[in-house]
DNA sequence: ATGTCTTACGGGAAACGTAAGGATA
DNA sequence: TATCCTTACGTTTCCCGTAAGACAT
């Protein structure tokens, strides 16, 4: 099987508009035996008479019109979908952006995205990302970024944009002997079992959200371990067990079973970001990270 | 704009497939280092990495991957359609075949057409040509083939097939001094008037449907004209004007207003043939003109 | 005679392979 | 070191334009 002819075909399409050889030539900026040659060789290669034609007179063979209404459409189509293609190129985007999510998103990064969809003319697939392994669909691809919990040490990702830190509440169940205490102290959590994630994050990051030790030395006991927040929450409602949560999702997911009680000394210890892999940095979610700060900017402001 | 990069393209796929550029040389039948110049040449032309590779792996960007997934059915398909059409002339056909008929089909042609659409794998269009203008349609392109009357005298027509000559009636209204005939002689046509046919057929065509004379040399009157026989029939029912018709079609437009009388000396004047532009004989309408004449032939020996 | 398509032919670009280079495991 | 992709460079192909030929009006 020998190649595809392009040349020849383009050819053909324009001379079956124009019938004729010296402004299909012109129309592709060569010469008219050219012309004459390309159509020539298609014919050969098809095996069948293509253009009738005389000195005085060009017409489609009937053959030809057939071939012409078949190649035509798929042709065109071909083309495009390049140029489509460079363009998305030029502009440094992708036609579809998937991006992971840990928990739920915030009000402004919905915003943020209505408008990077309008103006990158992309879809956006949203997925939820574990909550134990918040890098592994970036690094796997399969995602294109991720709004996680920070912090991120890995050379391989890219923090694009960093949101305001957040509070840190202790979620424990209704019968906790901290759920009616309006505040407890950080050094009182070495009284505690804290949940901990199951997944594949690094270490730095599974003791930057569930602490070993408090600031003092004390250790902290975690004998439990779930995949997402929801499963913690449960596991909170009916035990013993205690769960640090940011602000934000709090506020997404009240339940009656479960008591919120913030801990001095862990002001401001939550914080998202919008993650990408450093070897797939483009202009694109650099745009994304850009619209993500002026939308959390304006919410601070406003709210 | 520039040329379509089918070759990049096509190893692009491969490349896509195999992951290995030594692999994808193979089968591309190409050495190693001109994938790898294929590869980068695409790349430079969309403005974009599309394969990330280091020498110990190969793997898509995920541009290149949404690429691959627009490009390749697009690229398949223009493959598919150029093949398809080399097939066809190989076997020496169109996809789609026009025939034209003056008045309607016989039985026997019905059947051929349907062996050849199967045999040939071509869909068939049948249209219907006037009966005043048999050639036209077959001349101007319009229709492949026609099943028309005979005689053609034309440089430019072929006969492909000439079904076996049938009688003609003279058609006459109820109330016509002929209707009560069990016969008329062919002289005593200098009688009536007879209807011809307004359209663009040659003057012998039109003689040898409607003869302006007796064979003794009695001119015969013809005053009106009509462009299909249902017309013709229609006129005639109501006046005095004859129309001379072709015993299968008599056969399939019996109406009660008007009587048919067979004609002595007119036996076996009437002939319908299968008829294409010479300049674009082909071997799918030669096969059709065979199986005519296969079905022709079993027609008058069951009939 | 003029406009139009085809054929012949030569120059030059680019398609391609070989071989050397460089990176990774 | 072995594998595998890239780069450099020379060869060959064939792309393409010029010019002459053929044909119809």
């Amino acid at each position: 099987m020998d190649q595809l002819p392009a040349r020849e075909i383009e050819c053909l399409l324009v001379l079956a508009g124009e019938l004729h050889f010296g402004r299909t030539a012109a129309r592709l900026g060569c010469s008219q035996s050219r012309v004459s040659q390309l159509v020539a060789a298609l014919e050969r290669r098809i095996g069948a008479k293509l253009v009738e034609r005389t000195s005085r007179r060009v017409e489609l063979t009937r053959f030809g019109a057939e071939f012409v209404g078949e190649v035509g459409p798929a042709y065109q189509r071909l083309v495009g979908v390049v140029g489509q293609a460079r363009e998305r190129a030029r502009r440094g985007g992708l036609a579809e952006v998937r991006i992971g999510f840990q928990g739920t998103a915030y009000e402004e990064v919905i915003e943020a995205l209505r408008r990077f969809k309008l103006h990158c003319q992309t879809s956006v697939v949203v997925t939820e990302v574990p909550y134990g392994s918040p890098f592994s669909a970036v690094l796997d691809g399969v995602v294109d970024c991720a709004v996680v919990e920070l912090p991120v040490r890995d050379e391989r990702l890219t923090v694009g944009f960093s949101f305001p830190p957040q509070d840190r509440l202790l979620a424990v169940g209704a019968e906790h002997p901290f759920a009616r205490r309006e505040r407890v102290d950080i050094e009182e959590l070495a009284s505690v079992d804290l949940i901990a994630s199951t997944g594949e994050a690094p270490g730095y990051w599974l003791a930057a959200q569930v602490p070993p030790a408090t600031p003092a030395g004390s250790e902290i006991r975690s004998t439990a371990g779930v995949a997402t927040l929801q499963e913690g929450l449960t596991l909170v409602a009916g035990s013993e067990h205690a769960l640090l949560l940011c602000r934000p999702f709090v506020e997404r997911s009240r339940r009656g079973d479960v008591r919120y009680v913030p801990v001095s000394g862990m002001e401001a210890s939550s914080q998202l970001g919008l993650v990408w892999r450093t070897d797939r940095t483009t202009a694109q979610l650099e745009y994304l990270a850009r619209l993500l700060a002026e939308e959390s900017a304006r919410a601070s402001s406003t709210g």
